[in-house]
DNA sequence: AATGAATGAGTTTTCATTCAT
DNA sequence: AATGAATGAAAACTCATTCAT
């Protein structure tokens, strides 16, 4: 797991920097999906954050760490819903579940998601290199799957193409949340994960 | 074919403003590749296409019509590719060809793809439409061609999975280029083409 | 009277906006004195009032607030000193008096009179507007005077002629200042007054 | 009569450039009239005279020779209707019908008069210098019927009022232009000329 | 003589960041 | 710890003027 990325702060109680941080996030995620990272000021996220400028500043150093945070956020609640699954025995059943419970959670947080996916390149290069760790976290944690498929059994995937699967898998569900113009007017999400599932296992060939 | 918005120019001569635009295009692709559009500033885009500021802006309005002019080029070299293929007979053979196709152009043009997922969102609303319209053109095509796979009788997919279908192609394409480090240390195009197509036709279960 | 425009601040406290205003009043009236607001860049303006161009923009909004800052100034004075003979009985002397008084009040701000009567269309529209409603009630307030005579019988002047003699008056002070190139070689501003006064009671015939 | 300012041209042909300019006064005080002095750009001139900007070069050194040439146009219309009454004998009809004969040639050209006023003061240092002369030059032609008026007996007016008089017919007549806002409501040019000389002539205390 | 493409100095305005209170 | 006034570098865009054709 990637080593955090430490965002200053000048304020010592860490309990009032969690609370601080936590107004920032939330408020910045409400901004940014109005009118993205770059044409929002940091007076306005000091204001959507309930505080005034200099308090701000006391919980960061620079306009880039709040993205930094909302990016950090997404990828905690990712980890936190993804893990349990590490655990479990590789079946087809676990690895369905979850991509439902992926795609479920982009769902829910299809605005954090397309603020990350739209901003990353706005970040420093040592936070977006720290980013694109967690992103490859990710992308591991279903490559780790369906290995264990394939020891189980319930696959015959050469290992040399679990990582283009277990991507694929990934991009499909970011899909949902950055190019959501192209799926909300033909599918509900349930019906994008089951179709997506079905067409990632068997294939225009074996897909109804 | 959506309807192609008009960059307005200052000067008259059509032939001109071909060949500036042209050097425009050129330099800016090279500049938004290092820098993103947002930190690259018009003194520097004007640099790169080889003259003045006060030039540049003979041949563009605003800042946003240079990356408009970036996107437009794009969908050009991609309907142009694609076109030939919406008249042939609807067999697999032609779907893999096609995919191959826009999946090579993709690589050929990665620094371009790249700029424009990640840019888009910068553009004014009416210019943002146009591409998205452009962007729904190319998912057409590709819907096209699996329906007249499913004409031929070469594949049998509901007419609802169509859209998702296509969609998954043309986002999987797109995941070249805006995810290249995702692959780049472990395929080469041809390997990415040919494992993704064959992830797509067959699916997990039938893939080997 | 006029309902006043408010001339943005990102400031909150009121008594710092008052003083930084009479500082960009100050400088404003010397530099356009010397170059004219078109002249004066924005820069010059913050410089001449003391601050930097960030802190003149926590002030104001656009460049045009500026001269409508200087413009609502000089109203302010002239209403200040002319509501006083609002209340006083209609003879001819409170009438000598006010026009005095007017007169002199342009003298001591020719500077910032001129600037007002050669930038005015300078203003946006809204702006304008309320500028030239002040003007109005400036000359309301001497046909009031005339017609307050007309009722004490020292005057026997149609209402339809009032607002002629009215504008007359304000436009003779008026002339003091930005035409005062014609009148300082000749004439002092008392003889200026004692003459364009008797000229304007008497008329040619009756004026020595 | 003070010495003319030349405005120079590199085309040889006079008559050429007699047309050339006739074209430029035509076409700029129609964009002037609209947008003001400032506002108006170099290329929206030369496209108002009806070429391209290049051309316009031809005819002038800089934007202000345009203004220039546009009040220097208004100065000799004026003179011309005005030199008749020099020569005329000394009479209050005089009077009259040279007072008449210049309000009402401002009420035509009151669009040319107020740009004259509005922008003098955008004239470099020498050419306002020029345009005041001529000012200066109006107020004597009046001055000399004034005087002319004094010689005959007509008048009784101490030397010393000569020029505040004379300033007076002067500005008052120029306030129909810039100050139209004020009158035309009220006073049609027919009743407002009347009006104005009778309040001159007999003042307030002689005029019904 | 006429054209119009090219130039770049100059302008207004914004906004991340600091720091005295 | 919190505030918000002050700062000034930087950015987009304009436009008078030139000059090769």
């Amino acid at each position: 797991m990637p080593k955090d990325i430490e965002v200053h702060s000048s304020v010592k109680d860490e309990t009032l920097i969690a609370m601080r941080r936590e107004q920032i996030i939330k408020g910045a995620v409400k901004l940014f999906k109005e009118k993205g990272f770059h044409k929002a000021t940091t007076r306005e996220i000091a204001k959507a954050a309930g505080f005034s400028i200099g308090t701000l500043y006391e919980y960061i150093r620079t306009k880039e760490d709040v993205l930094y945070l909302v990016c950090d956020r997404i990828f905690n609640e990712v980890t936190l819903k993804l893990s349990p699954y590490q655990n479990e025995e590789g079946t087809l059943d676990t690895l369905r579940r979850a991509i439902y419970e992926y795609y479920y959670l982009i769902h829910r947080m299809h605005i954090e998601f397309t603020i990350m996916y739209q901003e990353t390149k706005s970040l420093p290069k040592d936070t977006r290199a720290y980013i694109l760790d967690r992103e490859y976290e990710m992308v591991s944690m279903f490559a780790e799957l369906l290995r264990s498929c394939v020891a189980s059994g319930e696959l015959a995937l050469k290992e040399q193409y679990i990582l283009i699967a277990a991507n694929q898998i990934v991009v499909q569900g970011q899909a949902w949340a950055f190019r959501n113009w192209a799926y909300k007017k033909d599918y509900k999400i349930e019906q994008f994960i089951e179709a997506q599932t079905e067409l990632f296992l068997y294939g225009l060939k074996g897909f109804s």
